[in-house]
DNA sequence: CGTACGACCTGCCCGC
DNA sequence: TGCGGGCAGGTCGTAC
């Protein structure tokens, strides 16, 4: 589900929800999501306080002041919701995993994980399809973690650029669709935006990326840019179940000008052809056959 | 090594 | 109304 413009508007909706809260209690609902669980989590992450949260990537990073790192990835269907408990939910009790007792709600359908804060504060981990990922880890080893140090540059970064974006594609056989999603040469990316960034630049996704030349490789840099940082404004896209903390939708989705928009006309001006979607590497790919060369 | 593809899950939507 | 097939924002392991 969410690429980096979701995962954003996720991580700075949470910031007023979570940062300096202290954890009252983890609770789990199963031992995995797309891989299980890590062992002892609940002992890592109850009692501290929770100092920054910040995204990487696709990952949300919460900063625990027990000197962890608490990591999320949302999948394809993963969100989080924020519930204010009342006292009255409070009240009603249900037995955990160890026998024991302490309130939780009864939840919805596919809540996995639920994180109470000692003001009453609760997070709720939802996720349908499970591809979603959660980890702890040592502070000191955050880079050294395999869901982080591959990881390309952050395209709204500093440490992105057409020379770099050039430097790691340009002996590459495979089309730039492919590459750009790939998240060990650039982070955050994925299906809808790279279609867009695409369209935006006037490069067919099917190019093999060692045909791309330097000029292109600046339109590129430009429309992935862009495309992220208007995205980010909108608040990410909602499509099926996205909705920002709190509820609200994004509304990026009424900006695409490719993703989904398979036999409407091309936006671009003095172009009259219709997008097309096809299946590239097993995902759809959507564009313009006219103006993306 | 780089690249392509199936697998992992559930839900929804469409056509018959 | 019901069911089967295709589709979905991601990533990894495996097979070339």
């Amino acid at each position: 589900m969410p690429e980096l413009p979701e995962v954003e508007t996720v991580c700075r909706g949470l910031r007023s929800h979570v940062l300096g809260k202290r954890i009252a209690r983890y609770h789990q609902f199963r031992e995995d999501l797309r891989w299980p669980l890590p062992f002892g989590i609940k002992d890592k992450v109850e009692g501290s306080i929770i100092e920054e949260l910040n995204r990487r990537g696709k990952f949300l990073l919460f900063k625990l002041s027990s000197d962890y790192i608490f990591i999320m990835h949302l999948g394809m269907s993963g969100r989080i919701l924020v519930t204010e408990l009342s006292r009255k939910e409070n009240e009603s009790k249900h037995p955990n995993e160890m026998g024991s007792f302490f309130k939780i709600k009864s939840t919805e359908p596919h809540d996995h994980v639920v994180i109470d804060f000692c003001d009453q504060t609760r997070i709720t981990y939802n996720d349908p399809r499970r591809f979603g990922a959660i980890d702890i880890v040592d502070l000191d080893m955050i880079n050294q973690h395999k869901w982080l140090s591959k990881l390309g540059p952050e395209p709204l970064g500093n440490s992105f650029s057409p020379e770099v974006l050039q430097l790691s594609l340009k002996n590459k056989r495979s089309c730039i669709k492919t590459a750009l999603i790939d998240q060990s040469i650039l982070s955050g990316l994925g299906n809808i935006y790279v279609c867009e960034a695409l369209w935006a630049a006037r490069i067919s996704p099917f190019r093999p990326c060692y045909k791309i030349d330097g000029l292109e490789f600046q339109y590129l840099t430009e429309s992935v840019i862009k495309v992220l940082k208007k995205a980010i404004q909108a608040g990410g896209s909602s499509l099926r179940d996205f909705k920002k903390v709190g509820g609200g939708l994004g509304y990026f989705q009424n900006c695409f000008n490719v993703y989904s928009k398979d036999g409407c006309k091309c936006k671009r001006e003095r172009c009259n052809s219709r997008i097309q979607r096809e299946i590239q590497s097993g995902r759809s790919t959507f564009f313009c056959p006219k103006c993306q060369l």
